[in-house]
DNA sequence: GTCTATACGCTGATAGAC
DNA sequence: GTCTATCAGCGTATAGAC
């Protein structure tokens, strides 16, 4: 599969960004790992904050464009939910560095750029919290605080990443299973 | 209550590092929220990392501290397990601009600080799975992967200092008991 | 598209007066 | 203990030759 150079240069930041941070980390060793001087990377690429906007925003649309299709769907609220742990288990898997930096590295985002991820950011989790407000209508789930139950499933699930680089053995499918019994299993009665 | 110069320091410092990272933070940022100038706060502290270690270092042994007390006390597996929950949402409660670097900011440790931090992060997961290992041979519990499950739980006690941040109006007692209830609760049958 | 040369601000840290 | 002066190094970014 062909890569552009701009698209080997994401990639290659987005491995450093999460190894050192994205101040941690220098234009040098970026071009350094692709064989090539710091100044030449401007060919490509705008700025070295520009590397991480279109990280960031690659990955929080492909988390808005998932739950758009999953709720465009005729599923009642608890497949939903299933639906979601599989669209982060599937993005985390094809997408492990550029998806660590959503944890922590996006505060380093810049002001357009950072409001527009905050929006994404705050749709997708309102339209999560809902789907779990459904299922608590349904009368087989635990009528648990919504907020704490919406923080606690998606913060192991911003977490996965993590787990799954110490643990690439496990078949997505495997994990995928896992995690919905780990996380939801917990709600039902 | 009386705070040294070297405790406003590092409380400030916290505050900082938590919102722009460590890197992100300059020394003389933190001089000037004091009121003073930069190199005056190497009256108090050895180096810019000498900072980070002692705030790192400080919770790591709360933590390890925190085990000890609850393994050595006599309890059912599934009793320690609670009271781990509680121990995270105190130790939040308390110290939640120090704990937020526990997520991703102990990267820029240096060498031998380094170490040490990682081996009593690493001894205190092991324990903690022990226990939860424990948890699952006891017959109300159900029998999941002990390392998804620890990660699951971990992962969500890890960013409790986010949540709680935006949600300070809740009593820490009541927030334990929605927490147990909600990490806890999905592992029983 | 890649290089070398270069500008220039900022950062961590030290020296030394008060 | 705090300040001013100062340094060396690094980081992003630009200019211009090839």
């Amino acid at each position: 599969m062909y890569k552009s150079r701009r698209q080997q240069i994401l990639g290659c930041a987005a491995v450093l960004f999460r190894k050192k941070g994205f101040k941690g980390t220098s234009l040098a060793e970026i071009a350094k790992e692709l064989g090539m001087e710091a100044p030449s990377l401007y060919n490509h690429i705008k700025s070295k904050n520009e590397i991480l906007e279109a990280l960031l925003m690659d990955i929080a649309h492909r988390f808005t464009r998932g739950m758009e299709e999953i709720n465009g769907a005729s599923l009642a609220a608890d497949q939903k939910l299933e639906k979601l742990v599989g669209l982060h288990v599937r993005l985390t898997v094809d997408h492990t560095d550029a998806i660590s930096l959503v944890t922590g590295e996006w505060v380093h985002l810049k002001k357009p750029a950072l409001d527009d991820y905050i929006q994404l950011r705050n749709a997708y989790e309102t339209q999560f919290k809902d789907i779990l407000v459904q299922c608590m209508k349904l009368d087989y789930f635990n009528p648990l605080s919504p907020d704490i139950a919406l923080f606690s499933i998606l913060s192991s699930l911003h977490w996965l990443y993590s787990w799954y680089d110490r643990n690439r053995d496990i078949s997505p499918l495997d994990l995928e299973k896992e995690m919905v019994q780990c996380l939801i299993a917990g709600l039902r009665s």
